[in-house]
DNA sequence: TATAGTTTGATAGTAATACTATTATCTTTG
DNA sequence: CAAAGATAATAGTATTACTATCAAACTATA
């Protein structure tokens, strides 16, 4: 698996970008840094100027790959929503038992990402905590509405609907498979964030996880 | 009831502001027109420069009242929840059985507001779409930990705390009462966002609200 | 291997943002 | 009427978010 891994290359929107980051040793650089950074210093703080030191190169250098460090969140976010696709149809494509398989896809999406795996540049446990604190602020601008037409959310897009598949296989007849996915996949994120930040505001600690709880959740709500 | 809204006025942590705006007649312009302004060209390009203008009077007077932007989200949201609590302590009060009072306490949290009340100088309904929007960004910064010390997220935390309490009341063996709280309340606002964005990722339009998604979520969990 | 093309680095510059400081004016109230 | 307090006007600073230009370095291929 780790072999397999380690030749798929996430397939970003390339509207994204201006200059494939993945095509140069720049361009790696400017995400591995960006991760440890907007992970370090958070998205607000983070600039391009920084990041140009931080890799021992320059600002306009950073301009030549992304026109703004929204783009840049864009990418990583995609890169990361790429990835957790990944996993999910990997761990649950020979699950033949819809229950099972949706239980299993609920565990991957849920779940905390707890060890870099091989992509040797990105750190997914760093992006996985960017994405939690971060996520939000992709989506929540006056421009979304042009920048889904353009196609920058469509990976996200695509998993909420293979988790709102695996919802209609077990229960054809629910009324909100949607709903419920996207519920799960954002209430995910904010689960472990409260459990972070705003301990009394939930239920999820080292003992409860955001799984078990989302697992009870989707398990009462459907197949009656 | 419209007279005792009126007379009600909704508690801010004064540390979220500099000199009360209740307080005075441009305090409550800057208030009021904020309101307009941030719903209009969105909180990221908002700046008090802009809001001075518009009011008439100017970028300094505007530093007197709120330290920076982010404080002003605060304080608004703040007043939002505030108000928001009021309606459901209002609204459920009277309601004996414990069921009921839940259903009645989702309703108030998940509709969207549709008429501006009594506040002159406050739209609900606006506030509403900046809370649904612009939420998030008061949270997803680094400095969250202190702010929550300071007890500036402290209204929103007692009202996931009201409905956490209306979920025992009706089921004092589920287990996660504290998660299905927070779900419904941070899932509302999303439900509402992606049905005026991402109408894919959900099941919430015109003819079904987000509403009587979460009922049947919450009383399909609870109480078996 | 010469040279043309591409990438990167360095520097400079602009407009806007996010403030702080000072002073003048205007309003209220004692 | 005077003093205090609030507001407005102006100026100024550091940082951000870029754009433009040019030279150096590296690369590709004829």
């Amino acid at each position: 698996m780790k072999y397999l891994l380690q030749d798929l290359k996430v397939r970003v929107n390339d509207k994204i970008y201006i200059k494939d980051p993945e095509s140069s040793d720049l361009g790696k650089r400017i995400i591995e840094h960006s991760i440890l950074m907007i992970h370090e210093i958070g998205f607000d703080k983070f600039t391009f100027k920084k990041l140009g030191e931080k890799i021992g190169s320059n600002e306009s250098s950073v301009y030549r790959y992304f026109e703004n460090k929204h783009k840049l969140l864009l990418y990583l976010t995609s890169w990361y929503w790429g990835w957790l696709e990944y996993q999910l149809v990997f761990a649950t494509n020979s699950i033949p038992d819809s229950k099972n398989k949706l239980r299993k896809g609920i565990e991957i999406i849920t779940r905390s990402v707890k060890e870099d795996t091989s992509f040797s540049h990105i750190n997914e446990v760093l992006l996985n905590q960017i994405v939690i604190n971060e996520y939000s602020k992709s989506y929540l601008t006056k421009e979304v509405d042009e920048e889904n037409k353009e196609g920058y959310f469509s990976i996200y897009k695509r998993l909420v609907i293979r988790l709102t598949d695996m919802i209609k296989d077990v229960d054809s007849d629910y009324a909100y498979p949607s709903s419920l996915s996207s519920t799960i996949i954002e209430g995910a994120m904010h689960q472990h964030f409260l459990a972070d930040h705003f301990p009394s505001l939930t239920d999820c600690n080292k003992k409860i996880t955001p799984t078990e709880y989302f697992i009870d959740l989707v398990f009462n709500s459907i197949k009656k």
